[in-house]
DNA sequence: GATGAATGAGATTTCATTCAT
DNA sequence: TATGAATGAAATCTCATTCAT
């Protein structure tokens, strides 16, 4: 029978109301400002009902995040797409991880802020586990794609693909993370800089250092 | 009369023995967990006291975040003191600020946590200012070493000095921080990364991609 | 038709059910903290279905209530089994009172909670009238069990039967009860009381004022 | 100069007067059903500052209860005032004891309401201790009541004072708590009986035990 | 300058109970 | 009969900040 799972449907259906009222909330006003009475107040469901469906705040916030890994690494298997050589990919990954830090800067915001704070994974918080998951698909992904270039040649052959892959992840990120300090404190105004010359500048010299010559 | 100095020395040094006691317990509790009540306790002030020296708990918070830059900013002056090339200090300077990030961990995470805080900084906090300021001598510095780096024909002459330094320092952040999340969350375990050899290896490609050649 | 007695069964076995669960929960974790939804869940019930059986979480009291007083009212009875003079009986009943806080001491305390907890008895709850009627069960005891010491002239003959039961029993009750409080609070260790002693030292002279010289 | 003493004594006046709004509330709707929002709202001061006299509902509740205990002390002491002999004035504290119940009954409940709950006094609430040492007063006062009873050869000298004073103690509280019970549940009215001419009766039968002959 | 009592807005979470299916 | 999702009222407690003294 159709019950159980129009259940189903049905129980994810309002996850993801919830989620997206969540969304709205925290987007707006930060993670510690939103209170779930905001939230289950905008997603139309009463305050327990939104316990029902998540653990905690956190758990919320990370059903969040979750969703944010996820559009980054279907941009990344995008960017990739019909790019044949293993070095093209790697500036192409980076550039779509800066589209994603500008496109979707509330999910990128979201989620450096769980980056940055210490001590948080509660454990047992079912989001916070999928969400784990997802952002070690992603440094796979980018290990393969490291792989492929010393395989085609392009990258060179005395690189760790995994180590690589994670490097180029790190100093990306700090330079997009840069840029979103940037935004909210004064640097940029005061010195005049150009972050998105300055990202794309960053994204040659890393090509640089890992491409075979 | 030497009053006016004796009273600002003295105001100078409730202030800072308010900072020490700041310090204390945020860096034992992290900064939301940490109280006035309990900062006012063991700074052995009145708490109406902490409010007279500083306009904020925020504002107390930036006092510790300028203590912390000016740290690093000694930290990278010593770092190079005996280095002759320009090359050689970038290297020095990289391994300066994980040097930071281990010996004042403390320090390291609640700059970070600023850092990542999105739309923090209400202006007209004092210390905020101070941070500030700070923050762009540590960039003026990295310039300078870039700029000395081509002078002495060890680095690139075509790369911008200002700029460069910014992406070294963003790259370089991005990998450290890579490892404080690793800490916090469950990658490193998972992945068995050994973090200090990546970030070495990445201040090595770093160091290979603006090195003149 | 055997159809309705199967139903009756039915229903009494599942509604035992339940109170063996609500035991469970209630015993262990006392009446306030525990829940319904723990209760339907050891019950292997849903929770609805609790409510199908029992009008209220305080309906499901009484019954465990009742179940103790049944057990209670057992203990009596056995107590005097073989004991010939009415006088006699009334020790062994006081003495079984006694054990049954101890061997029984949940049902014990799950009844004094009752017992003291003002404002209760919201009526109409089908198990609070079981939970009365077998009180006065034991009430009637006891005043047949005086009754019969006068008979037998082990008892003063001046003594108003029902008035002496009911008055060994709030006697008896309240010295039980001085022991259960000297658990929980911090009386015995002050003092150094030995509350077995003293409760059979309060059984003696309960009997010395009653029996017939 | 008077300054830490007036200070003192408005702390104590403010403490007192929350107590006599937390009274109000408890007395009349139960401890549980008691709200700090009530409490505050009758006592005329913020919630927040509830909390600073108060660590806790718990702690709150037990100032009243050591009110309470202080009360029943008075009482104890002017039941014996002019009564010359021991055994007498053993009856005249069961007479006092049972006064007390009756004239304030809302103290009597709440004092019962702490009795027979189960694992509750959570340490270093600064009124439970008082509480304790209150009633450790009293079983002393009824401790020296018998003492004097044996010297004065009303009492049986083979009784030991401090159990024997606190087998009366328990015994009357039985008796007391009986009639508390059958207010709230309906024993009095199906069994007819008259609670009063019953707790004399068992006092008749206490002084009875314990008299010397 | 220094104090610390007072504030009071709010946050998270729990749970008995109901009711549509 | 049985379910369990949904409710929503309430409860406790915290803490940055202010202000009269």
């Amino acid at each position: 029978m159709g019950i159980a799972e129009r259940k189903e449907r049905e129980k994810e259906q309002k996850q993801n109301a919830i989620i997206d009222a969540a969304e709205k909330v925290i987007f707006s006003k930060g993670l510690e400002a939103a209170t779930m009475d905001e939230i289950a107040e905008i997603a139309e469901f009463s305050k327990g009902t939104i316990y029902l469906y998540f653990k905690n705040k956190e758990d919320l916030y990370f059903a969040i995040h979750s969703r944010g890994i996820q559009i980054l690494h279907q941009m990344f298997e995008q960017a990739i797409e019909n790019i044949e050589k293993g070095i093209d990919q790697v500036l192409a990954v980076g550039r779509a991880y800066y589209e994603f830090s500008k496109v979707h800067s509330d999910y990128y915001k979201a989620m450096v802020y769980y980056d940055c704070h210490p001590g948080k994974a509660d454990s047992d918080l079912p989001f916070a586990e999928n969400c784990n998951m997802e952002g070690e698909k992603v440094l796979k992904f980018l290990a393969m794609m490291i792989q492929k270039g010393i395989e085609d040649k392009t990258i060179r052959p005395d690189l760790d693909p995994v180590k690589t892959g994670i490097i180029l992840w790190g100093q990306s990120m700090g330079m997009i993370q840069l840029q979103a300090m940037g935004d909210h404190h004064d640097f940029s105004e005061h010195l005049g800089i150009d972050y998105e010359e300055l990202i794309y500048k960053s994204f040659e010299l890393m090509v640089e250092s890992v491409k075979n010559k």
